[in-house]
DNA sequence: TTCCATGTTCCGCA
DNA sequence: TTGCGGAACATGGA
């Protein structure tokens, strides 16, 4: 689930129930979801504080620690979410880091698996930039002519292309499906091959895409029936042409495209 | 039981 | 040397 607009609409989540309250009990469970940081380190940064912000980049979400020299970052690898609640009753099988909150309140980071990733950093800016991620689609630098540069001299597919985090941070499995279907451009399109034409149409369609998916609250059945994503895991009838949709390997990640009206493959 | 999964990392190869 | 693509990773559901 998690990709750019699931970590969005997490961000969201946050600053609209979990903003500006002290923290009075932080429980770690699996430490081995921990990064940078012990769970004895994660306790003294966030006990007694309140988190005051939140910011984005690609798939990570960063919190702003009151008072502290460092942000929480959180990453939800392929099974992550976070769930705020009041009553006990209500917390989620997996939890993996909770935050009571002194008014009752309680934030949890579950996973069930542990692909993810709970760290403390310095602030997000040096943590992009020590890990080399590219710029996030929706931070408003990615023009045609940024867009344009980051694909250049790549020699791979678009698809695999697309899903470099050091490319651009955010875009997964699934929405690069979603963006390649309603650009017309096939998965497996050769990135260094793409006519100018092409590259702006995939341009387009990645703001476009990130954008309504999270005004749809990054739920599958909230999205419009013409995209690919709704109708993702059953061959069958493209819902913008005669073609049909199909399911095939790019870059070792399960792939579906229509077989008529993405071309360059 | 076997296969598959929205994540990243690692290894072999060009 | 660099970058690409597939395998591996952990865990549970179909």
């Amino acid at each position: 689930m998690p990709e750019l607009p699931d970590v969005e609409v997490f961000k969201r989540y946050v600053d609209s129930t979990s903003l500006h309250q002290t923290i009075d009990t932080v429980h770690v469970s699996a430490e081995k979801t921990l990064k940078e940081v012990s769970a004895s380190t994660l306790r003294r940064h966030l006990k007694d504080r309140e988190l005051t912000s939140t910011r984005r980049h690609g798939k990570h979400l960063f919190l702003e620690i009151e008072g502290d020299d460092r942000w929480l970052r959180l990453h939800f690898g392929m099974t992550g979410r976070l769930a705020y609640y009041e009553d006990g009753d209500d917390a989620p099988p997996h939890a993996r880091l909770v935050l009571d909150f002194r008014n009752g309140g309680h934030l949890a980071y579950d996973n069930q698996r542990r692909f993810g990733e709970i760290g403390l950093v310095e602030d997000p800016e040096s943590y992009v930039e020590a890990e080399d991620l590219g710029p996030d689609p929706l931070a408003g630098s990615v023009d045609l002519a940024r867009f344009r540069e980051r694909l250049e001299g790549r020699s791979g597919t678009i698809k695999g292309t697309l899903m470099n985090q050091q490319v651009l941070a955010g875009l997964g499995n699934v929405y690069t499906d979603e963006v390649l279907f309603q650009a017309g451009v096939h998965p497996k399109a050769a990135t260094n091959a793409l006519s100018e034409d092409r590259v702006k149409a995939i341009h387009r369609a990645l703001e476009h895409v990130l954008t309504r998916a999270i005004e749809a609250g990054a739920q599958r059945e909230e999205m419009p029936d013409t995209w690919l994503l709704p109708q993702r895991g059953e061959e069958g009838p493209c819902p913008r042409c005669d073609g049909r949709l199909r399911e095939t390997k790019v870059s070792g990640r399960t792939t579906w495209y229509c077989d008529r009206h993405q071309e360059g493959g």
